[in-house]
DNA sequence: GTAGGCGTCCCGCTGACCGGTACGGTGATC
DNA sequence: GATCACCGTACCGGTCAGCGGGACGCCTAC
């Protein structure tokens, strides 16, 4: 739960609140599955759904409610992640075909890390990311790496903050972190073993701006085993760094 | 404007009027230009933006408002296009690897396709299409692909509505529309050739469901000179074969 | 039969939303 | 440096869109 709730005073904060209420993993929500999450009432749950369907934000099907396709083309129009997209596919393209191990794109949003692409081939390692959806940074190779080209003060927060614990390898320890995060900037690459889930290791280089921060990362994951993530520091880097030099000559400030 | 506007009587109405105004090639829009193409009063599109920005589905910049990043994320749930696009992506992958050239996933929205995915190295193809955004059915392989498996009466709504000319080489002409359809059934596959942009040419099969409906279709773009898409037929239809059977074994219906 | 869960609809109250209007800042033009 | 055009922001009283308790009919399970 990272965000302060939306405001069920408005129309606007029930009608996101109802679109919030779908995860990743959510196909189809039934009225009654929306009350239970977002707490509205019956009536006004219903009414909001119906009008959210007439605005073609969601689908009516025959088994409830569904996130439309009219949102999903929205979504692709936010300008940074998209354009972040277009000026990353070509390395991350590259990255696959070298490696053919999954590649993830992602950036840095509260304490989560949000994957904005996500390219595997067949046989992919079996991991928990999804395209559009989060994982908390203290635990991935590309959340680790956002993190240490973060600003101070977000470092600080997170590791002042409760590190939950995903698997027996997860670091929950603030001053480990914090080591990490360091030899992270030094190198230029972070690395996680098996600490968001057993069995996967990963490597992630970042996409810097001229401040020397992070804007988005990407990452290239692998199982245990056939993977060592060590043998792609170069090549992770190397795209990174493209990419990095390629954004900076295109401008898309932040707030 | 395929849509019938949204109800500027409503809040929802007018948030949404809002959130579309945006295009896909707007980084970020002013005020005032909001209330240009909004055609609200400026008071009330001032208050519905920030109540945007304060539910996080617009960013405020200090040169104006853009679709933020929640709302990426929130778009990328959308179940049947973040459910196509990971099913696909392994096959986007084999094509692109095997042919080095640009290869779209697109699913059509009433008379237009709208890209899933699109996927290139550096030295792709230059053509119009963005992922999130639309082109018309008629002037591209992809969506004549997808009209030619869809239900005969929007075929039908299609033939007899004006054919937009995009190029030299656009089919304006609904019959000569019709008989390709028709030869696109008959191949599984249909061609593009500058049709919708001058020096491109394409090829696209589609995905298709048990009652031989296209759900989704997918396509490689290259430019006039090295890409002859005559050579890439058993390779597009086979992908999307592949794609087919496997979608075909996981449920995700329509409305 | 009955009980519980579901989606839908009704309808009178009320406060969220509306937008005309006004103000201060900023840049171009003369 | 005066004028003007255009911008973003703020105010505020009227009113109607939105609200949600409640009732209803339909299922499936027990």
């Amino acid at each position: 739960m990272p965000h302060e709730p939306a405001d069920l005073d408005t129309v606007l904060g029930k009608a996101v609140t109802i679109l919030r209420a779908f995860t990743v993993d959510d196909q189809v929500l039934s009225l009654a599955e929306l009350v239970r999450r977002t707490g509205l009432p019956k009536a006004t749950a219903h009414r909001v759904a119906g009008d959210l369907v007439t605005n073609r934000l969601l689908d009516r099907t025959n088994l409830g409610y569904r996130l439309s396709g009219g949102l999903f083309e929205l979504g692709m129009r936010a300008s940074v992640e998209r354009s972040l997209l277009e000026l990353a596919m070509p390395f991350l393209q590259d990255l696959y075909e070298r490696t053919h191990e999954t590649v993830h794109l992602g950036v840095r949003e509260g304490h989560d890390v949000v994957y904005v692409a996500k390219i595997g081939g067949h046989r992919q390692a079996k991991s928990p990311s999804r395209p559009g959806g989060r994982m908390p940074v203290h635990c991935t190779a590309i959340g680790k790496i956002l993190l240490a080209f973060s600003d101070p003060e977000v470092q600080q927060e997170v590791l002042s903050s409760p590190l939950q614990r995903r698997t027996p390898h997860t670091i929950v320890a603030p001053g480990l972190l914090e080591r990490q995060l360091g030899a992270a900037v030094e190198n230029g690459v972070a690395f996680e073993r098996e600490e968001s889930a057993p069995g996967l290791q990963c490597i992630a280089a970042p996409i810097l701006t001229d401040g020397d921060r992070a804007l988005a990362a990407i990452s290239v994951t692998g199982p245990v085993g056939r993977f060592r993530p060590e043998a792609y520091v170069t090549q992770v880097r190397a795209a990174a760094q493209g990419l990095s030099s390629l954004a900076s000559r295109r401008r898309s400030l932040s707030s």
